[in-house]
DNA sequence: GGTAAATAAGATAATTAATGTCTTATTTAT
DNA sequence: ATAAATAAGACATTAATTATCTTATTTACC
């Protein structure tokens, strides 16, 4: 029960395009360096990203990503949902034929409950407030490093 | 993010015990039927279950499977976390060093909010109250059916 | 337009975790 | 002593995750 390696990624890879600002664009090369992500993972990632309207992806020389949405309107939620698929801790939350009860199971309230929460939690939480606040995604506009990945 | 099947079988098992009773023997093979679980993957939980004290296995004729504690006295957290391990949602929770500011992280905060939420809630309810309460698992008084699972 | 830089897209491989099964050993009621 | 019941651990299968590789497309710049 922990978020994949891919949901993290795609994680830093948000704050720090939130952090740079809304359509300001950055090379997929700079977000992998800063970020610690391996370059062709972060490819299919961003494919994500895109398809749920999260960031552009400009090709070509100069090309790169940059954000869709003002950060403010990202949650955090969002981003992982992207990622993993919507939320359910338990699977007879996701697929409630596979407990018959469901609606009037003791066990099913709870997992509901806690599944509501941390949603919620994850929910209230936008971009812009991560990327203000000092997080472990380096984003001081540092020179970049020439030992490129690609 | 999902308990796993035996996280979810594991639930089941003790909520049907706690259901019969503290100190109550209830044969492995009725507990597989009832509450749908296969046989040897069954075993593997119970052991598991019994190591970390919840429950006590009788061996020979007439073996099975007891709960040890009071129903009262143990969390759903307590039998989801013996088989899936303390619940952290996300890496950096688990390994700090695996993220150089985690104190001061914004993003780390959230996730550590939203795991002290969710094992909060788990951790709230007992077995007798989920026992009590009407749930999926089948636990009235009546006839095992005849096919056996071994 | 041509060229090179940059990312896209999808196939494939490697790794790990989860699930389930099988075999042999041990315990215990009768 | 015997048979019933579970233990313990090895093994197999499946699925998900993570990562990489290859070929294709886009686009800035000459």
């Amino acid at each position: 029960m922990r978020l994949t390696r891919a949901g993290e990624y795609a994680v830093r890879c948000m704050v720090y395009l939130a952090h740079k600002g809304q359509g300001v664009l950055i090379s997929k090369q700079e977000i992998c360096e800063r970020a610690d992500i391996p370059s062709h993972f972060l490819a299919k990632i961003a494919q994500e990203l895109a398809k749920a309207q999260l960031i552009i992806i400009r090709q070509g020389p100069k090309g790169g990503y940059y954000l869709l949405p003002q950060p403010e309107d990202v949650s955090l939620l969002q981003v992982v949902e992207v990622m993993i698929g919507e939320i359910f801790l338990n699977d007879c939350i996701d697929r409630p034929q596979s407990c018959t009860l469901s609606k009037s199971c003791s066990v099913h309230r709870v997992w509901d409950k806690a599944r509501n929460q941390l949603r919620e939690t994850l929910g209230a939480v936008s971009l812009a407030e991560l990327a203000e606040k000092e997080s472990c995604i380096p984003v001081f506009p540092a020179s970049i490093s020439s030992s490129s990945q690609e």
